[in-house]
DNA sequence: TCTATATTGTTGTCAGGACAATTATATACC
DNA sequence: GGTATATAATTGTCCTGACAACAATATAGA
């Protein structure tokens, strides 16, 4: 059997997950935001008021994880909620001054993290793994 | 500012990642294997009797991930450990009988989970992804 | 030899992440 | 309108993973 797990797809790409998120966490450390958290962030960033159930679409997280990651989120002031007027089951998630001025504080950090991962590489390789990657995660179910 | 998190690598890379990894998980699910077990089974199918440390390295995992994975496979019964007669610090892992005999019964299931995240995508070019992936790992320190 | 330093394994604590199950509200259908 | 069904958020439980701190053992150097 010549199959050997250091070589095996799964294995890269999750060692390679790792690396690259403990790198982002670490440019992001004195804010005191995750990855995880900078992702959500984002969607934020991009647009204000929407739901839990949404943002866990988003990020592709279920929904657990997503209202325990928005409870720090709240918890650390960057965001608040409010009840959705028109459906008595969901929220509205905002953010607060804090959090939208964290977007010109991390940016600049986040491309500094991306920079490291990516010297050497071209960017026609990297859109190449991206494409791919994507394939992949098209053919699996949620 | 064009920057969309949707289309940035480590987002990319993480959902792949993840959803790879329930992909895994439930084809593995009958036994009672997650895909990180699975990994240090992997290894310890290579080669018998090497340390928690070792096992850290091959797996790119810290010492108490690996440890804690560890005894969890020994409450499964999946593996054994003596002490090192050479080094009073360190064990040596082992496989029992019904870890060793997991090895046929989990590849084709983990091929399985294989094929149908990689189906419709050359070969070629999912190792020009491994390429740089491995690439990215090595730009990153730990 | 004896002491300082390094290494191995371990425990504590916190943050994801999956899944199951529960509560509250909305919606569909009779 | 009233009941059955669907959906949003939540809680519980388990596993992974990072980092800090600690105990026990090994090793290096004075």
């Amino acid at each position: 059997m010549s199959f050997q797990i250091e070589n095996s797809l799964g294995f890269i790409i999750n060692r390679t997950n790792t690396r690259m998120k403990n790198n982002l966490l670490h440019h992001l450390k004195d804010y005191n935001v995750t990855p995880e958290q900078w992702a959500v962030l984002n969607r934020l960033w991009e647009t204000e008021g929407i739901s839990p159930k949404e943002l866990s679409e988003l990020t592709s997280k279920d929904q657990p994880t997503t209202v325990r990651m928005l409870s720090k989120l709240k918890k650390k002031g960057f965001i608040r909620r409010e009840v959705n007027p028109e459906d008595g089951r969901a929220y509205l998630i905002y953010l607060t001054d804090e959090g939208r001025a964290l977007k010109d504080k991390l940016f600049p950090l986040a491309f500094k993290a991306l920079d490291k991962s990516i010297k050497g590489i071209d960017k026609e390789q990297i859109d190449q793994v991206k494409v791919v990657l994507n394939k992949i995660f098209d053919n699996l179910d949620r």
